[in-house]
DNA sequence: GTGGTCTAGACCACC
DNA sequence: GTGGTCTAGACCACA
């Protein structure tokens, strides 16, 4: 897996855990990969991947039940699109309105960015 | 001046300053604060604002006459504005789609935050 | 490490790293000493190894991984030599030439100097 | 005038003027430019220019006859030609001699180099 | 442990 | 006065 350097390592496996629960990739209830499995599969430290989880955990994303794994919580597609929709929101949108404007793009450019990178990610 | 903790400083001085070169605050030619000047008037350390101004320095943004000062360089607003648009589209944008795609959320919706933020913004 | 006053220590230090992936003491993709490690080694301050490894960094001849430590980067013998050698050929040729003119100074009379010179070195 | 960033402003204007004196368009025995105007026609600090002129007069180079200016002094010319061969033979050809050997360029290729920049000299 | 940032203070060459 | 470098020491987030 690679990673960009401009968001933590433990952030980024976090989003992509968030993906498959959203994509229902991770089925709620279902147990998900152990720390040190998903830790060698992505070359990352174990330690790393165990922040990602506990800090999922504390969210009621994810759940522990001790000596056997953890698991998606019931619930957790919900809660996670809401939080990121929250996110989206508060954090994402202003940044991008300040943006447009000082660059001056208007939303017919944004559509056309929008196109460009549909097709550019079939292809 | 007050900095958020989520950029370092010396690259949100780089952002003010940036602004201070499209807004034609600071005219290109124009000699701009010496290093300890600007670093006392914003509350930091000298060293700070070097970085700063070296960093804008290599991405050709600032001119250095020796013994003299800082001057913004020819071309400078062009440039700043066309490095700010390379990056909003290359890393920006499509984070944007994204999660435009995964939370479903589509112009209309986009348009209508759009407009809450501006009237937010003027009250 | 004893260091020239001509040049600024960070600089030096650059150039020291750059040998030592040249010369292949460094190889590509192996992990090089901490900053810490390597400013104590040199009996330098840390903060000037950093300047130096992140200048590499930019250079596209060290990379980092986050939380691990600096690597030589793949290609960076390569990328090395081909920069020393447009520095030379841009920089220092050019004023050697306007010198052998000047001074008079012809290929025979080079190759002497030069043949002293390794004389010198080996002694 | 223009200057690199390598090398002090004060020191660029010092070769400038011993090439005036080599190539004779300074005579010796001439008087030179006064400090003042010298300046202005270079764009530079008067500080900068009789900076330069002390430095030379120093070496025996120029002569200062107070009130009216300087010259050139007598001898001069020779006297600068043996000064930078002295410095071309000690500073700057182990330094050519040291890249040569590390980047492998031999004769052929540096007599190559040589053809290249007079041909770009004259276009 | 690693890199990364920031401060405070010093010293230097140059203009 | 200007930039530029270096040190010492502190603190932080991350792996």
């Amino acid at each position: 897996m690679e990673f960009k350097k401009s968001l933590s390592i433990f952030e980024q496996i976090g989003m992509s855990v968030q993906e498959n629960i959203i994509n229902q990739d991770w089925q709620e209830g279902e147990r998900i990969p152990s720390v040190r499995d998903y830790a060698t599969s992505i070359q990352v430290n174990p330690n790393t991947v165990m922040r990602t989880y506990t800090l999922l955990q504390d969210q009621g994303i994810l759940e522990n039940r001790r000596g056997i794994g953890f698991f998606v919580a019931l619930g957790a597609k919900q809660k996670t699109v809401q939080h990121r929709k929250d996110q989206f929101a508060e954090e994402f949108l202003p940044e991008l309105f300040k943006n447009m404007d000082q660059l001056e793009i208007n939303w017919d450019e944004m559509k056309n960015y929008y196109q460009n990178w549909k097709n550019q990610k079939i292809s």
